[in-house]
DNA sequence: CTGTTAGCGCTTTCAA
DNA sequence: TTGAAAGCGCTAACAG
């Protein structure tokens, strides 16, 4: 009476048409207990759900089992080309299981980020993984995780005790310090992201520790990019530029901490006329398709985000399976590529 | 008894709190009755509720009233990077009406499109939208339409009459020709994607009707795109390559169908040192982030993706609301860079 | 091998 | 203003 149930076909009008009661035909519908069920009979159910076009009631199912074969996928921006990958991995992964991914954008929000995660488990989706967590999150992540398994990914959550599947992001920032130090850099740069997001603090620190270690000068622009975009790139390039006194006080490398705000710092040097990689080198981080079209190729670190949506949406298969948690960290590998060079007093 | 709820505090447990039967809870937290409960009744509950760290099941309220709250999302490729924006404006426009996208990819397989539809039938979505419809799939799709709303967005569906909305990719092959002509062209040649995808298609048939008007000599490439891919991009550079017997044989402007292909046509003749675009002109399809850093700037058509996503995002909500479904179809524009020139025998 | 019964958590009549 | 009862479609436990 209430609401039209369109295809409403159910185990009731199956079962009447077989003439059988209906919890055979749920048996003899359900591959793992249609054993339970006599041949024939079950021929003859199957033969009438077909022919009724009957398809089962997800919902109901749940109801009933607690189980409901999705999972809450959070992410900061779906515009963020760094985690479409992720995404895409998680899905592929689940999909194996039957599950089907319930998607939401927090925007870096963490009020958003509440309702969220209330949102879904209101939904009770079976597990949730986040790949938009930020330092304060974490409370509200672990109280989600007594409920439901959390797996957190992409933006790694260092304090926590999660399961996380991530990527060793210090040594990545290591990595292209060192890359500076061998081309023969002496005064260098971080363009950094937003510092309470992990992996940003992170390539922050190793980038950090590697100048220090290597003896190199790191000069310490105050301000970090409020989100990892092109503009935040530009503006960072600039307020560097400002801070210097202009194209020739500028150090010989910049690290930028993200392809795309390298790209933006590109932008402003080509604008300014200040050639990369003869007069700064420049490096960013991900490996984005296409960053080596651009001109000059990028330098970058390869962040294998499809690698890790799988592993991630494989680790929530495991846990909703009760299988015991391990968690993945993938390892960095810079791309070197035209965008670095050996400084300009010495070339 | 069966499963383990954990959070399991139920409309009973809040009742049997505040001494009241559930029907009154029930009525008190929802703000649309809550008017027939007593104010103070009324803050009891609230606050029972609180306390006992209450959420409403949306499981068990789908099962009562029909309705999911969720959107089934259906695309083709989620590491198509054509993709993700559409996805991100559907699932901000359905936010708004706090509603979730639960997202599925064909993999552009005919048999998995039907799988998945029947998929998401049986969890009941509310509706459905689909940004990865090929000429094959017409016939489900229209099918499911008779039990939930289903909207076409992304890749059109020509024949069909389901809600659509789309860009019109027809004009924007027509603008690509008229670009050429402009420039003095003569003899061009369109790198296809695959042509039951209808955006092809459509670009297909716009260019080439332009060019006949026009009077170009189109060289036919008999090979066409599997995949909008990178990859494929290079296979059909190089099989024209192969068509014309080499560079010197190239036409003077080629129409890669999308961004991609372009990238990857421009690989190859990077690789053989052609100059673009001083030997060929080269134009892409869609705008993609960054393909206006590499080198040479691509020329190409802005798909208006989010925009269109949002849009289809929002017919979708409407149709839920019960309102009219009314077709959308935005405007491509062509971005003219550096990647376009006069034809070599001008020059 | 199959039927009966109960109930997942909620909303929705209908009465009181 | 509140309570009682029924039921959404399915599965699980227990009989038979």
């Amino acid at each position: 009476m209430n609401n039209a149930r369109f295809s409403g076909v159910t185990l009731n009008d199956v079962a009447r048409l077989v003439g059988v009661h209906p919890s055979t035909v749920s048996r003899a519908l359900d591959p793992a207990r249609s054993g339970l069920v006599k041949e024939e009979t079950r021929r003859r159910v199957v033969e009438a759900a077909q022919r009724l076009g009957y398809r089962p009631d997800m919902i109901a199912r749940s109801l009933q089992s607690g189980r409901t074969a999705t999972v809450g996928v959070v992410v900061a921006d779906l515009g963020n080309m760094f985690v479409t990958p992720i995404i895409h991995g998680i899905a592929s992964a689940l999909e194996v299981a039957g599950i089907m991914p319930v998607i939401a954008e927090t925007q870096d929000d963490h009020v958003r980020f509440s309702a969220i995660l209330d949102h879904l488990l209101s939904r009770r989706v079976d597990a949730i993984v986040t790949a938009a967590a930020r330092e304060a999150d974490q409370a509200i992540l672990e109280s989600a995780a007594r409920i439901v398994p959390v797996v957190v990914t992409g933006r790694p959550l260092p304090g926590s005790s999660l399961p996380q599947v991530i990527h060793d992001d210090r040594k990545g920032g290591e990595m292209v310090a060192r890359h500076f130090a061998e081309l023969g850099h002496r005064r260098v740069c971080q363009l950094r992201g937003p510092l309470d997001v992990g992996n940003f603090a992170q390539r922050s620190e190793g980038f950090s520790r590697v100048c220090r270690e290597l003896g190199l000068e790191e000069v310490v622009l105050d301000v970090t990019g409020d989100r990892p975009v092109i503009e935040e790139g530009e503006r960072l390039m600039r307020a560097l530029l400002d801070q210097v006194g202009g194209p020739d006080g500028l150090p010989t490398a910049l690290f930028a901490q993200n392809d795309l705000m390298a790209a933006g710092a590109l932008e402003v040097l080509n604008e300014l006329g200040v050639a990369v990689p003869e007069h700064v080198s420049l490096v960013g981080y991900n490996d984005l398709p296409m960053v080596d079209l651009i001109d000059p190729p990028l330098t970058t670190v390869r962040y294998p985000s499809l690698e890790v949506g799988k592993a991630a949406g494989d680790l929530v298969v495991k846990l909703l399976e009760g299988e015991r948690a391990e968690n993945v960290c993938l390892e960095p590998v810079l791309v070197s590529r035209k965008s670095t060079a050996p400084p300009r007093s010495t070339q």
